[in-house]
DNA sequence: ATTAATTAGTGGCTATAGGCCAATAATAGA
DNA sequence: TCTATTATTGGCCTATAGCCACTAATTAAT
C-alpha cells in the first residue's frame, strides 16, 4: 500500500473509484418574507427515496462543473429561483447513517435570503417549487431530515440577525425603516422597540437615503427610503439586539 | 431510472457502490495553551499524498463504527490525544477540486480545545504528533490546504471568545482569573483591561470559587481559584468584549 | 523588622448604547 | 377642519465597558 516512491507515482496508480465513502449532497434553505411571514422554498421530490415529500432544493455535487461547495449551492439556488448572487452562506454539515435510507450520508447545508417573488414565475421547468411558511413545516410530509435542517438554518438566521443587518437581504430595494424593522422582527421572532431600532441602524451608517415613499397601508406620513451602503453586509454590532427578551 | 413502484423496491435495487462522489474527510484543529502561546496539534503524514508534510489529525469516516460526523471527529481526537469529551465543535466544511491531488474532496472541519499535555505522552502509537505555535504555521510545510483550515478555526476561536467563555477549556482546573484573562488574551490576540475583564466574568456568575493558590511566578498576593459553573459553556454575553480594539 | 518588588483585586469616574414611552410631524379621508 | 394613521424625534434612565489609580497580600532582600 505504501510502496510508491513519489507523489507522482502514487497518483498515477490512484483510482478514486476504488474509494466508496458516504453520499454527499448540498442543500439550500432559501428564505424570504411574504405576507408578514417568514417562508422557505421547498420542492416536491419526484424520485425515490422520499418520492412525493417536500425537500430543500439540493442534490449532488457536479464534480465536472462545480469549482467548490459554494458553487454547488449557488447552482442549486439558481436552478430553482433564477437568482444569481444573493446572500448565500454555509450553515453547517450534518452526516450520519440514518438520515438517508441509501446509507451513510452527509449534507452541507447553506442558507440563502432573497426578496420575495412568486415561486411559479421562477422557472418553467420547476412547477413543484413552493414557498411554505416556516411555522407550517411541522405539518408537512418532509423528506429525510430536512425539517431539522430548516430548524438549523432558522436558528442561524435568528442569531445572526441579532448582531448584523442580515434582514436587508429579504427586502426589495429601496425600503423604509419600518419595513426593515418588520423584517428584523420576523427573522428574530420577537418585537423590537422602535426608537432603539432606528437609533441603532442609523447610527451605524450602513444605510443610504433614497428618497421618500407613501407609508405602509397608504395612509399616514410618508416614510424615508433607504438602500444598504457598500460593505453594510459585513457590519457587526458589538451588542446583540433585543437583549431583554 | 424511475420505474420503481415503491421506496422499498427502489432501495432493494440501489447499490451505493455505483455512486462515486467526492472524497470526504473530517479534520480536527486541536488547540491548547502552552508557554504563553496558542498551539495546534499537527501530525506528520506517513503516506502519500503530502507524505512528510504536517497535517491536522483527521481522515475518513468509518461508516461501520461512526454514528455521525461528530463521532468521527471525536474518534480522531481521541486517537491522537486520548482526550474523550472536551470542547469539540464543527467549524465549517470546505470542498473543491484543487485541495487534494486525488480529486474533488470535501473536509468537515472541527475544532477542539484541551488543557495542555505533552504531545509525546498522549499515545505510544503516535510519535509524530507535535504541538506547534499557530504563529509558526507559515513556516511549516503543510499538507493540502490545512494552513487555511487552521486559519478558519483560528478565526472562529477569536470570534467566539469575544462573547462566550470558550477559553476555560484550555485551562486545567481550578484556575485563577489572571490565568483566565491570559487565555482570553491569547485566543483573541489582543490585550484586555483587568477590571473590565473581572467585572464581566464575575457578574455573569459562571464561575464557582475553589480555594486559593500562590500567584503566578511565586511572588505576590495569593489568587482566588475558580472552576466553571454548570452550564457556563452555554453562556452568551450580550456584548462582545474588547470592542474598542 | 523594614522595605522593595510583585502579583491580586477594588473604587470610582466617564462614555456609549439600548429600553421606555410620550410628543411631534405629515399625510389621507371624512 | 378634524380624525385616524403612519413616521420620526426628544428625553430620561439604566447597564456595562473603558480607564487608571489605589489598596491588599505575599516573597525576597537588606
Amino acid at each position: 500500500m505504501s510502496s510508491w516512491q513519489s507523489e507522482a507515482e502514487f497518483l498515477e496508480h490512484y483510482d478514486s473509484r476504488h474509494y466508496s465513502g458516504p453520499l454527499i449532497s448540498v442543500d439550500v434553505a432559501i428564505f424570504t418574507l411574504h405576507e408578514a411571514q417568514l417562508k422557505v422554498l421547498l420542492v416536491q421530490r419526484g424520485e425515490f427515496p422520499c418520492k412525493g415529500r417536500w425537500a430543500l432544493p439540493g442534490g449532488f455535487i457536479n464534480m465536472g462543473s462545480d469549482a467548490d461547495l459554494h458553487a454547488t449551492a449557488r447552482r442549486k439556488l439558481k436552478d430553482k429561483t433564477g437568482v444569481d448572487a444573493p446572500l448565500l452562506e454555509q450553515v453547517c454539515s450534518l452526516g450520519n447513517d440514518a438520515r438517508d435510507p441509501r446509507g451513510w450520508s452527509v449534507t452541507v447545508l447553506y442558507m440563502a435570503l432573497i426578496p420575495w417573488a412568486p415561486a411559479a414565475e421562477f422557472m418553467e421547468s420547476v412547477t413543484d417549487a413552493r414557498w411554505w411558511p416556516v411555522q407550517w413545516i411541522d405539518e408537512l410530509a418532509m423528506a429525510f431530515d430536512h425539517a431539522a435542517l430548516i430548524e438549523a438554518a432558522r436558528d442561524r438566521l435568528k442569531n445572526k440577525t441579532a448582531y448584523t443587518v442580515l434582514p436587508v437581504h429579504v427586502l426589495k430595494r429601496p425600503f423604509t425603516l419600518t419595513q426593515l424593522q418588520n423584517a428584523f422582527e420576523l427573522l428574530m421572532d420577537t418585537q423590537l422597540e422602535k426608537k432603539s431600532f432606528r437609533r441603532r441602524i442609523l447610527n451605524a451608517k450602513i444605510l443610504e437615503e433614497a428618497g421618500e415613499a407613501p407609508p405602509e397601508g397608504g395612509r399616514g406620513r410618508p416614510a424615508a427610503l433607504y438602500v444598504p451602503a457598500r460593505g453594510s453586509e459585513k457590519h457587526l454590532f458589538a451588542r446583540v439586539f433585543g437583549d431583554t427578551a
